[in-house]
DNA sequence: TCCTTTGAGTTCCTTGAGGGAACGCTAACA
DNA sequence: TGTTAGCGTTCCCTCAAGGAACTCAAAGGA
């Protein structure tokens, strides 16, 4: 089905969903963050098409944000997040924060995050880069930026 | 089109893309929070075909993210964020921060975010919700909660 | 009274992406 | 000389996205 390019668009959510939005990208980045590096284990973990994800690890390696590379003197290979890649997954752990409140229901969270600094099961908050104080989505106002389209 | 359902499987991060995982919705979300409310201006902002924005638009109100409502006599309807939407844009908060980072190159961002509290142009940074610190991919353990699959 | 306009979808056809199983390729090892 | 393990390719089928045309309801004008 012919998909829309996002990658145009002056809009930085847009560029960002082109490089991690298609279906499955999100997951394989969140198994190679924990661990799962290799293609056996991730096509294993997740249950995804070999062909999918063969062209999924592709265009995350074109964008930079995980890196193949050999492990053996045999063709075998893993993958790893690049500094970028890190930080895509500040994505990731806000999803989990708004999953974990909203969706996990009865059971509670499937999974837990202790902050290494202070040894606390947690999760991340949104502050203002410049104040420190709570940054969501009604406390900014949006003006046009230097890269706005004509 | 992701036809593997996310909803079912026992990680916050695949239950988040399930409710606004699809192509599009992401956008969506966006312009409903800069105050795009109307099938029309939707329609004609993204150039979404009219078709899968109806699904989208559908799906969102379904898992309670959106609210639909009527603005007139006549069979007018707007959309607009709820509590739990609000809470979602996050998400998007945090792509606008990596894209105008890892993306936007020498035009710089497309807009800027101007913080109510401190009045600065400024972006979203992870902190701990229990101490306040910086908590960042490599900053934290994962350990099994109890919602863990069997 | 009828016509037009507007907003909000709905229908239908075409194309191409995802699912899934089978196949291929390479290097070590028994 | 098989056999195994890891890493993909190839192929076919189904179904979702694109896109244009169509519908419907209510208001406002001629």
């Amino acid at each position: 089905m012919q998909r829309t390019d996002f990658s145009r668009m002056a809009c930085s959510i847009a560029r960002t969903l082109d490089v991690m939005g298609e279906p499955w990208s999100p997951l394989i980045l969140r198994d190679i963050w924990v661990g799962f590096s290799r293609f056996e284990q991730l096509q294993a973990d997740l249950g995804i098409s070999r062909k999918v994800l063969t062209e999924r690890l592709n265009h995350l390696v074109e964008h930079g944000v995980i890196e193949r590379r050999p492990y053996d003197q045999r063709p075998r290979y893993e993958y790893v997040l690049t500094g970028k890649g890190r930080e895509l997954v500040d994505v990731l752990m806000v999803m989990v924060a708004w999953g974990d409140k909203w969706l996990a229901g009865e059971a509670g969270p499937p999974v837990l995050y202790r902050h290494h600094a202070c040894g606390e099961i947690s999760h991340v908050d949104l502050t203002c880069a410049h104040c420190g104080k709570p940054m969501r989505a009604d406390d900014i106002d949006l003006l046009p930026g230097p890269g706005a389209a004509a």
